[in-house]
RNA sequence: GUGGAUAUAGCUUAGAUGGUUAGAGCGCCAGGUUGUGGCCCUGGAGGUCGUGGGUUCGAUUCCCACUAUUCACCCCA
């Protein structure tokens, strides 16, 4: 096929989006429930703001960024994720200043090239909270809790939340050392991946999916058993927070995530039904992250949300999406004359409010008909020269089949008040 | 970047050890009802059988390459 939409890219078509506008909108309320204000940033930045912000060492930095050379010769990339272009947008309008926590949230598309799979495209949806200026556990959890409950009314269940913590760049260096210090006699047994991830990102050998290397690494140490002092009551706050509200949760001591910004705090939302991308939401602290881009140190946390693999695990688990109800009118004219009439009666209802249709192609009576039917319209009017001269037309129920006169004078007012 | 599977109409698909016009269901259009949808009946439109090459008298079928789709690895939402 010559035309077809490039790879990892698809068209979300008019008879499928209302299922995305109803996640959206309870997106929507969500955030508002619990505070949080819409933001938008440009599809499009500067390539350093990735490299610095997400890391240079990141997969997502090193081969899956879309980018190339502006008119002005300036070097720009899609943007593979959200946060870094809103901590940009955050420094950039001196939102320090204001209130805080500074609560925002974003859905929007976002690029990364990488080969696709189920549950893993090239252009793909995100909705994503960050919170700026609270640094104790507390924001963690109602961080954490945004997503448990967005899970909720939606009617999904079985959703699991894994938590972990990676420390603070103190406590991390110091176990880093140790880390390494045991996988060195045991290098040559891990595979050729942990070899080369030893000097780069040791922390990524510990949740390796190789068997052999987890036989060898089941006694290595775990960073959450090693802890400095305030980041180990950071993350027993955390606990004991979401034991008080009722989240459920495991604690994955091996969870690492893929972005060298997060601290402390971080969490998956995991499902198995998603294909071998079970994580549907993913998230963090990011304290040192905001003292990349400006000498003010604001702690940060926030996540992101898969839409594509939500909407995959609403279809998994069949939660029906209500579908939006079909046009309220169609006017069905038999003639030139009444179709000259029709087209202004038409625009009446359409400016009064009323989601009014009429044939626009020149089809007999019974291919009408057949549109108005298959448009799902509610009532559907046949106007002939009869009609005109009498002015009084049918009104068809299309559901029941029922049919009333009504006068064509009354037939604005009248679809007022059936609508 | 690596590996496997797949590719026939808008969609879901049948097909032959290689042989004349490649079938079906759904959908679409029209007619049966000269002014009434859904059910039913009849008819119609719609296919370079992914693309290119090879073998052959002949390829949609066999072989090769390419492309695309898809699943998986890595990694991530």
């Amino acid at each position: 096929m010559a035309v077809q939409s490039p790879k990892g890219t698809r068209d979300i078509l008019p008879w499928e989006v209302y299922k995305w506008q109803y996640v959206e909108k309870i997106i929507a309320e969500l955030c508002r429930n619990f505070g949080y204000g819409e933001i938008r940033t440009p599809v499009f930045e500067h390539t350093e703001l990735f490299q610095k912000g997400v890391g240079d060492a990141t997969d997502i930095v090193q081969k899956e960024m879309y980018t190339f050379l502006d008119k002005g010769g300036r070097s720009i990339t899609l943007r593979p994720e959200g946060t870094a272009g809103i901590v940009r947008s955050y420094v950039e309008h001196g939102m320090a200043n204001l209130a805080h926590p500074m609560k925002l949230y974003y859905i929007i598309t976002a690029y990364r090239h990488e080969n696709v799979q189920k549950g893993r495209y090239r252009e793909f949806n995100q909705f994503g909270i960050e919170v700026f200026g609270a640094p104790g556990p507390s924001v963690d959890v109602e961080v954490i809790s945004m997503a448990d409950m967005l899970f909720k009314r939606l009617g999904l269940k079985g959703i699991e939340l894994n938590i972990n913590s990676l420390g603070c760049p103190a406590c991390r260096r110091e176990y880093v050392q140790e880390l390494k210090e045991f996988l060195t006699p045991l290098l040559e047994n891990l595979c050729i991946d942990c070899r080369n991830r030893f000097e780069r990102n040791p922390l990524r050998i510990l949740d390796c999916k190789n068997e052999k290397c987890r036989q060898h690494l089941k006694d290595a140490p775990a960073l959450l058993d090693n802890l400095c002092d305030e980041c180990k009551s950071h993350f027993d706050g955390l606990r004991e927070r979401l034991d008080n509200i009722g989240i459920g949760y495991y604690v994955d001591k091996n969870m690492v995530r893929g972005l060298d910004y997060y601290t402390r705090t971080v969490f998956e939302f995991i499902s198995p039904n998603v294909g071998a991308q079970a994580t549907i939401c993913g998230g963090g602290r990011y304290d040192g992250l905001v003292g990349l881009f400006s000498d003010q140190d604001v702690p940060g946390i926030g996540f992101a949300l898969g839409m594509e693999r939500l909407l995959m695990e609403m279809e998994n688990q069949g939660i029906e999406v209500p579908k939006p109800d079909g046009v309220d009118i169609f006017i069905a004219p038999i003639g030139k004359t009444a179709d000259i009439f029709a087209e202004k009666l038409v625009y009446q209802l359409r400016n009064a409010g009323i989601n009014a249709e009429k044939d626009v192609m020149g089809r007999s009576l019974k291919a009408q008909m057949k549109y108005a039917d298959k448009i799902e319209a509610a009532y559907v009017v046949v106007i002939g020269d009869n009609e005109i001269e009498s002015n009084k037309a049918v009104l068809r129920n299309m559901k029941t089949g029922e049919e009333k006169d009504v006068s064509l004078d009354s037939i604005v007012n009248r679809l007022k008040k059936t609508g």
